[in-house]
DNA sequence: ACCTGAACACCGTTCAAGT
DNA sequence: ACCTGAACACCGTTCAAGT
C-alpha cells in the first residue's frame, strides 16, 4: 500500500500501477495513444505482463474509469448545508476531475464504472432530507448527466473559454436545482418531514 | 440523388452511401464492429475504395455524426406554442435518434460535428420570445448536455426498463425547464417583451 | 490518369516454447 | 510452474506497380 502508490517504474507491477500509468498515456496522448504493448514499454515491463494483472483492455479501461471515479472522491461527506449544496458539492466534484483529465473524458463516459456506489450515498442523503428514493436518484442522476453533458460539450467542441464554461455550468445547475423543487416536479416527492440533520431547512415546499 | 439512397451495394460508391453503410456496421456490430476493411466489404467493393470519397477513419466518424444530427432533423420548424415546447421539442428529436442508434451514442458523443447549425437556430427562436442571446444558447446546451447525458446513461448502465427511462427524462426536463423560469436565472434575461408569434404567451416572470 | 492491392507499422490476444 | 516472446488475425494508411 505504501510502494506501490505513485509511479511504478521498475518490477513488481500492481494493478493499481498499471492503471495509473495507463491514465497518464491517455492524459499525455490521449485514448489514441493507449496501447497495451505501449503501456508495457511505458512500465519496463514485457508487453504481455500487463495481462497477468488485468484479463483485457476492457478492464484496463473499466479500471481507468475506476480510477477517475476514486479521484472524484464521491464517497466523502460533503458537509453541505443543504441538499442543494450536496448536490452542487457532487456536480463540482465530478466536474473538477473531468477537467484534469480532458482526455479521458470519452473513455469515462462510454463505461459504466463503479458508478453506483456514490450515487447511492447522495441519494441517501436526499432521501434523509425529505425525497422520494426514487426522486432523490433521479436528481442526483440528473445532476450528473448535466455536469458531464456539458463536460463533454466543452472537451469536444473548441467552443467557450473556461470562465464562460464555468459560467454556462453554474447557469444549468442553478435552473436544475431550482426546477427540483419547483412544482411539475413536487408530484414525485413523498415523505413530509426531513429526518436528517445535514439537511434541515431547504425541504422543497410546493408553489402552485 | 436517387439511386445512392437506401443501400449502395454494388458499384458507384458515394459519400452519403457509404456513411450509410458504416452507420448500419455501428448499429448491428458496434463501434468496434466498424473497420475500413470491414466496410469496403460490406459495400462488395476494395477495401481501400472508401478512402477516395473520404480522407480519413476520423472523417468517416464525423460523417455519422453528421447523420445522425440530420436525422434528429433540429433545424425544422417545430412549430411549438412556447419555448418551453420547443426546448422539449428538440430534446425529443435527439432522445429518439440516439435511441434508434444505441451502439452509436459513443460516437456522437466523442466528436463534435455540425451540432452548432441547429442550436443556433434554436437559439434565435429562443432569442425572439426574450432571452439574452448567451442565455438562449446556454438553454439549448443544458438541454441537450441533460438529455444526452441521460442516454448515455441509459445505454451504459444496465439499468432502467424503458418507461423508468422516460419518467427520468421527463423528470429531468421538467426540473430545467422549471429552473429556466426561475429566480436564479432570471439576472441572464434580458429583452423584456417578445417579439415572435411563434412563443407567446410563457415568457418567464420574475417570481421571488 | 486512375485504381488496385501489396506492404508498412502498428494493434489485442493466444499459446507454444523455453526456463 | 512460471513467464516470455513469437505468432495469429486483425487494424489504418501509404504508395509502387499495374492497367
Amino acid at each position: 500500500m505504501s510502494i506501490t502508490r505513485g509511479h511504478a517504474v521498475t518490477a513488481a507491477l500492481s494493478r493499481e500501477g498499471i492503471v495509473d500509468a495507463a491514465l497518464g498515456l491517455v492524459d499525455r496522448h490521449g485514448l489514441a495513444g493507449l496501447s497495451m504493448r505501449r503501456l508495457g514499454r511505458e512500465l519496463g515491463v514485457d508487453p504481455m505482463a500487463v495481462y497477468r494483472h488485468l484479463p483485457d483492455k476492457a478492464a484496463l479501461l473499466d479500471g481507468i474509469v475506476d480510477a477517475l471515479h476514486a479521484e472524484m472522491d464521491l464517497d466523502s461527506p460533503a458537509g453541505a448545508a443543504s441538499w442543494r449544496q450536496e448536490l452542487a458539492t457532487y456536480a463540482g466534484r465530478v466536474r473538477e476531475v473531468l477537467h484534469r483529465h480532458p482526455r479521458a473524458v470519452g473513455v469515462f463516459v462510454t463505461r459504466a464504472g463503479s458508478v453506483d456506489t456514490g450515487n447511492a450515498r447522495l441519494a441517501d442523503r436526499l432521501a434523509a432530507a425529505g425525497f422520494a428514493a426514487r426522486t432523490g436518484s433521479w436528481m442526483v442522476e440528473c445532476v450528473r448527466s448535466l455536469t458531464v453533458g456539458l463536460v463533454v460539450a466543452e472537451v469536444v467542441g473548441a467552443a467557450g473559454s473556461g470562465a464562460d464554461d464555468d459560467e454556462r455550468f453554474r447557469f444549468g445547475l442553478t435552473a436544475l436545482l431550482d426546477g427540483f423543487e419547483r412544482a411539475g416536479t413536487q408530484a414525485a416527492l413523498a415523505r413530509p418531514s426531513p429526518r436528517s440533520p445535514s439537511a434541515p431547512r431547504t425541504r422543497p415546499t410546493a408553489r402552485r
